[in-house]
DNA sequence: GAGGGTTTTGCACACGTGTGCAGTATACAG
DNA sequence: CTGTATACTGCACACGTGTGCAAAACCCTC
């Protein structure tokens, strides 16, 4: 029932002449005559002809696939970076295996050997987690890679980067709610992204210590590292503000936009007026972050471009061409989350 | 510089037998002595031997690969869908190409073609606007194919569809709102994609009909059909509410989620509360709808289910086992976006 | 030690495509 | 008519893997 489809071979029978011709035909070679090659050419539309690209890649050592890494598709972080990947792949006829890694070591290990075995040109890895096994793996099969927000050493030749800078992006949330007065600022973070994290939290803690301002640890919360899916750090954001209430913070700046978004629903919960009496400063400037109410100041990332840069990147290793990691910058976004600290108090408990 | 990997026929060398011995040897034929098994079985392993997927996709007549098709990426329905598909794919050694389509016919062929040529075993399509000769094409070339929300009429062997019920869904949306005491109840639709906007339409046509209510054609709205990414569904959202409002429509009824947020945002620029003068249902029940003020009453699909279901079907159908197309539930969950039709009028203009 | 049975291995081909090299045909010059 | 350059085509191999069939090696029995 399942015929195959047809190949050169069967060209060549139809048109009484060797698999080679039409080989040669179907790629114009100046060595076969215009007459022949026309008539082949018509010849395998007629026939509804394919080519093979298994076969082909067989043959080339290419195969024009680049494996994805995605830690969550249903993070609206990831979905913005792969369409940024997937149209710069699309125009330079390179196909994207897609695999999710929800953040696992070993599963993430697994996907390697998977893209190692369909022989994938390049890995492009969007996959917080990051373990040293992972990255050494990677390496160690002379795949070329390149990390999105991971800030790669650049170990290996084929190890590449692009990042937009989490440091910096810290700085300027923070220094948002510092040149509106606020003095006492919490920070809600993750445990299953360690890399972005530590670079944020670091980020807060030098512009606040820059400012002449003592971190109190008690500011500062991280989500428990158990949970590795994206609508859980909405549930983290909502379950973490309760325990910074105490600490009399008038503003907090969370680790990403769910994460904020659960600190307004907790607020929301509470009766806690946001930013009357709480200023609340999210990352990444994912859609939501327009849509919540109030909308969330935030810091935006090109999150599109992050992809489209990661995947051009990889065409041009794969070229021979010189390539270099790249760090981009955020801007901030200021919308209705954020405000001078009010006279109300923090109504914490009841 | 890139050295290629290493073949069961340098094993073979390496082990003093021939090719064939190894490549038994590594799939642990009987036909091999146990002794000789294990000791190639040992050395592929020092060697760090990988099997090359691309020839044994050649030889054998099984690629295991699927296409998927996906409108957009960055729309929160279809990431759950996704996440669903690559569950089963993973489980069952089945690598993903990822295909983003924009809606765009011309864009949706091309992709097509790209997937025979690679000899994928199969297609998942989630791709809403399905033109006719995508679909002819698809038949042609018969791959088998699996559908998510767009009914197939099962017109070839290898053509099926799981579905979930947006008539009843639909019904249940005006239900609930006619539940509540409400009468005028408006529908705001989207043009780009057509099958599964007609069926949503006509739950809530009949539906109201059924209530006794004639249905006026001031209280449908249908975006433009130019903008086919999902962030626009939200703009449309905004922009086609306020054409609805001299209508005196206490209730609106939306495509999907996004429609409604973008509802729920032109009503905060008014002044018009929600629901107290404007109850507002929403469709699909993605994650935003909880996250939103006031939060989203939907009608919730179940869109990891969509997607396993899907691939486990087309895997059926590359297994030669029976399968049938299904149409799953979808469930009404009220949440705070909904309620009795106030006293207040609403305050359209200014 | 020859014959028969069993176990173990290698040869050769297949999958579909691309390409170096040799071979054939054509044209042209001597 | 012979020799040579040129245009065109086919042979044969390669990519890496899997497999039917035959051949080789081994064991056992009479």
């Amino acid at each position: 029932m399942h015929r195959r489809p047809i190949s050169i071979q069967d060209i060549a029978s139809a048109a009484g002449v060797s698999h080679s011709t039409v080989s040669r035909a179907l790629h114009d070679s100046a060595l076969i005559s215009l007459e022949v090659r026309q008539r082949i050419q018509q010849l395998a539309q007629e026939m509804g002809y394919t080519p093979n690209a298994v076969a082909q890649s067989l043959k080339g050592q290419r195969t024009n696939t680049v494996g994805l890494i995605i830690a969550s598709i249903s993070d609206p972080f990831a979905g913005r970076v792969v369409r940024g990947i997937e149209e710069v792949a699309q125009a330079h006829h390179t196909s994207l295996f897609l695999s999710l890694s929800h953040n696992d070591p070993e599963r993430e290990l697994e996907i390697i050997e998977t893209f190692h075995r369909r022989r994938v040109d390049g890995v492009i890895s969007a996959s917080a987690q990051m373990g040293g096994a992972y990255v050494a793996r990677l390496a160690q099969l002379k795949m070329p890679t390149v990390l999105i927000n991971q800030q790669a050493e650049c170990e290996a030749d084929r190890l590449h980067s692009v990042d937009a800078d989490d440091y910096d992006g810290a700085r300027q949330a923070v220094e948002h709610l510092l040149a509106l007065g606020h003095r006492k600022i919490g920070y809600l973070g993750v445990g299953n992204r360690r890399q972005s994290n530590r670079r944020r939290f670091a980020g807060y803690c030098d512009t606040l210590s820059a400012a002449g301002i003592a971190v109190d640890a008690q500011w500062v919360r991280i989500a428990p590292t158990m949970n590795n899916v994206h609508a859980d750090d909405v549930l983290d954001g909502q379950a973490l503000l309760p325990a910074l209430l105490p600490t009399g913070v008038t503003a907090v700046f969370c680790y990403n936009d769910l994460i904020a978004v659960g600190v307004l629903l907790a607020c929301r919960e509470r009766g806690i007026a946001t930013p009357a009496q709480l200023s609340v400063v999210g990352y990444d400037d994912v859609d939501i972050a327009r849509y919540v109410t109030p909308s969330l100041t935030t810091i935006h990332q090109p999150k599109l471009r992050l992809g489209a840069i990661a995947m051009q990147m990889l065409l041009d290793i794969l070229e021979g061409r010189p390539v270099q990691s790249r760090v981009l910058t955020n801007d901030l976004v200021v919308r209705e989350s954020t405000a001078a600290p009010g006279s109300a108090p923090v109504n914490f408990g009841d």
